[in-house]
DNA sequence: AGTCGTTGAGTAAGCGCTTTCTCGAAGCGG
DNA sequence: CCGCTTCGAGAAAGCGCTTACTCAACGACT
C-alpha cells in the first residue's frame, strides 16, 4: 500500500498546477489541448483515482442516489433496482441500494444513513403510506422520488402503476372464466399497493354486476412464498373450497399454487390463481401463471431519471407524478375448461 | 430549502466549539456529562445529521464497503447480500450494491467507481478467476474480499463454498439413484463455480467405479432461467433422452424442468433433475427441486467480517480462506420410484 | 502557599478537491 | 507601435469535519 495518488501529483508530473488538472477533469473546454494530452496521460501513467467525497464537499454535489425498497428478495424490485441502476449509470452516478425488508424501523435507519452520506437524491417506496421518512429527507433538502407509490401531494415527484386497475383486470377475468367465489390474498394492511389491488378487485365485481360476497379477502402478513405456503393450507383446510384465487403479488401466489397442487388440487381446473408482478418465475412455474405485468424496468429508468432532474434544478422544478398502466398476461393457471364455463 | 445544519450550527447553540461537538459525536468518553447532555439536546432540537463525505475526507476512513455480484436477480446472491448488509451495518458501515451481469466490463465500471468513492473495502465475486480487478483495487490500497469464490493467494482473503465437493454430492446421489446417462448443463466456460461443480460430478462418476461417459456436458451461455428453458428444449429434441439432469444452478434446473414438465416428461420418474443453491424457489416449484445447499446468509456475513477486519487492521492483518461445506437436498424430483432402480 | 498532575474545553491546521480571481502572453485593429 | 481583448494557466480560499495541541481551572500534594 503505497501513498494516495492525488491530483497533486499529477500536477507536478505533467508540469502544471492543480487547478489545470481539475478543469481537465472537470472542463475540458476551458483547457488547451496539448496541455489537456499532457495531463491526460500522467493521469493514465500515475493510475488516479479521483477522490469523489472530496469532490462532493468542495462542490456540493453528490454523485450517488439511495434505493430504499420494500424486499430485494422479491424479484420485482430486483428488476426495478436493475432499471435504476441503468438510468442512473448513464447519469454518472452510482445507487446504494438499500433493503427495508418491510419494517419502518429499518427504513428509518437507511433513511438517516443516506441523508448522512448526503446522496443526491432518494428513490424509496415507503413501508407505510405516511410522509414521515420522506418528509424527513426533505426537511434536510434531499430530493425524494416515491417509487411504486402514487401520491397525491403536489410538491412530490412519484412514479407508479396503477394497482387498482391491474386488480380490476385480473379479478374482471377470473369472473369471465366463470368463477364464482373468489378469495383475494392481500399483504399487510399497511402495504398501499396491495390494498389498491383490493379495492381493483372489488371494482371488477361491482361492474360485473356480481354481489359483493363473490370476493372475500384474507390477509397474509408479508408478501412472500411462506406467506402464500401458509394461505394456501389454510384454504384447503376448509370445507367449502373457492375456485379462485387472487393474490396480491406473485411470491404469494407461487405458495400457494404450490400447497394446492401438492394436495392434489387441479389448477386450473379445481382453482383458478391469479397473481400479480408477473416475475419471470410466474412464467416458468410447473402451471404457467397469470398475472399482472407490470412495466419493472421502466419503473426504475423513470424514478431515477425524476431524481437526477430534481436535484439538478431545486428551485424551478415541477414535480410530476407519472403512472404507468399494467397489462393482464393470461396463462394456463387461470384458463378454465369450457365445460365449468357452461 | 433552508441552509443546512453543520458542526457549527450546534456549538452555538450548545454554547460550546466545533471540536467539543466532534468529541460528543466520535469520543463521547472524553466530554463531561453535563457537556455531552446539552449537545445531544442541540444536535436533536436542530436535527443534525453529520456529513460523512467530511468525515471521511479529513479522517480518511470510510464507513462504506461496495459489494459486487454476478447477478442481482438471483435469489442465491439476494440472500448473500442480506447477509452482507447485516454484518455491514452492525458496524456501522452502509453497503453499496453493484450488479456485474456477468460482464467484466461492467464490473470494471463498479470497481472504477468504488474506488473513486473510497469505501473501506469491496467484496467481489470476479466474472473471470483472473484477478485484474481484485489487484487493480489492491494497488490503490483497497482492501478486497472475494466471494464465492476461493483463491489460491496467500494475500488475499476469500470466501467460498466448497463447490467440487457439491458437484460431487448431486451427482452421487442421482447415481444412487439408478441414473445412467446424466447430463450437467454448466454456465459459461468463464464462471468458476460452474467449472468447480463438474469437477465435482466426474469426482463422482469416477469414485463410483463408472465409466466417464455417464457423463454428458450441456454448457448454458448465462446461469439464469431462460437458458435452462434453452436447454430442456435441446434435450426434448434428441431421439435418445438422458435420465437425469444435474445443473450448475437453480435458476437453470427451474427453466429446465418448466420446459419438460410442459413437454409431458415425467419428473422424477422418466428425468430426475438436481440443482444448485437451494433457492427458495427451489422447494416452491411443483415438483420440488432436489438441490445443493450453501450457507448463504453465513458468506455473506463473513465476507463483510474480513473485509472490515482487514481494512480496520491494514498492517498486520493475516489474509484467510474461508471454505464452507455445501449440503445435499434431496427433494422430489430426484427420488426415482424403486421400480427403475431395480 | 507553591507546584504539578488532571480534566475538559477551545484553537487551528489541514484532508483533496473545485472554483473564482488574477495575471501574463499573445493576437490585432487603429 | 500601443492599448485592447481573449485565452489559458496559476494562486488561493475554503467545503465540513477531525484531531493534534494548547491552556485554563482545580485539587492534591509537598
Amino acid at each position: 500500500m503505497k501513498a494516495p495518488i492525488g491530483i497533486r501529483d499529477v500536477a507536478l508530473r505533467a508540469g502544471v498546477s492543480v487547478g489545470t488538472v481539475s478543469n481537465v477533469l472537470n472542463r475540458p473546454g476551458v483547457v488547451a489541448a496539448a496541455t489537456r494530452e499532457r495531463v491526460l496521460a500522467a493521469i493514465d501513467a500515475l493510475g488516479y483515482v479521483r477522490n469523489e467525497p472530496a469532490r462532493q464537499l468542495r462542490s456540493g454535489t453528490a454523485r450517488t442516489i439511495g434505493l430504499v425498497v420494500l424486499d430485494v428478495g422479491n424479484p420485482f424490485f430486483t428488476d426495478v433496482a436493475r432499471g435504476v441502476e441503468e438510468a442512473a449509470s448513464e447519469a454518472g452516478h452510482a445507487v446504494i441500494l438499500c433493503n427495508s425488508g418491510e419494517s419502518a424501523a429499518r427504513e428509518r435507519g437507511h433513511v438517516e444513513l443516506l441523508a448522512a452520506q448526503r446522496v443526491h437524491g432518494v428513490l424509496i417506496t415507503p413501508v407505510r403510506s405516511g410522509p414521515a421518512s420522506v418528509r424527513w429527507l426533505r426537511d434536510r433538502g434531499i430530493s425524494v422520488v416515491l417509487l411504486d407509490h402514487p401520491t397525491a401531494e403536489a410538491d412530490l415527484c412519484s412514479v407508479a402503476v396503477d394497482d387498482r386497475h391491474g386488480g380490476e383486470l385480473a379479478v374482471t377475468h377470473l369472473l369471465a372464466e366463470g368463477c364464482e367465489r373468489i378469495v383475494v390474498v392481500t399483504g399487510p394492511p399497511g402495504i398501499h399497493q396491495s390494498a389498491e389491488r383490493l379495492r381493483g378487485a372489488r371494482d371488477a365485481v361491482r361492474l360485473a354486476g356480481r354481489a359483493p360476497d363473490v370476493l372475500e379477502v384474507l390477509p397474509a402478513p408479508a408478501l412472500n412464498v411462506a406467506c402464500g405456503l401458509r394461505a394456501g393450507e389454510q384454504l384447503l383446510a376448509r370445507a367449502v373450497r373457492p375456485d379462485a384465487v387472487f393474490c396480491a403479488n406473485d411470491l404469494l401466489a407461487l405458495g400457494l399454487l404450490q400447497a394446492t397442487v401438492r394436495a392434489g388440487v387441479r389448477v386450473p381446473d379445481d382453482l383458478a390463481i391469479a397473481g400479480y408482478d408477473d416475475i419471470d418465475f410466474a412464467a416458468a412455474a410447473a402451471v404457467p401463471l397469470t398475472s399482472v405485468r407490470q412495466p419493472r424496468h421502466e419503473l426504475g429508468r423513470a424514478a431515477a431519471a425524476l431524481v437526477i432532474a430534481e436535484s439538478q434544478a431545486p428551485g424551478a422544478h415541477e414535480h410530476r407524478q407519472v403512472v404507468f398502466t399494467p397489462e393482464l398476461v393470461v396463462r394456463e393457471s387461470s384458463r378454465r375448461p369450457r365445460s365449468s364455463v357452461w
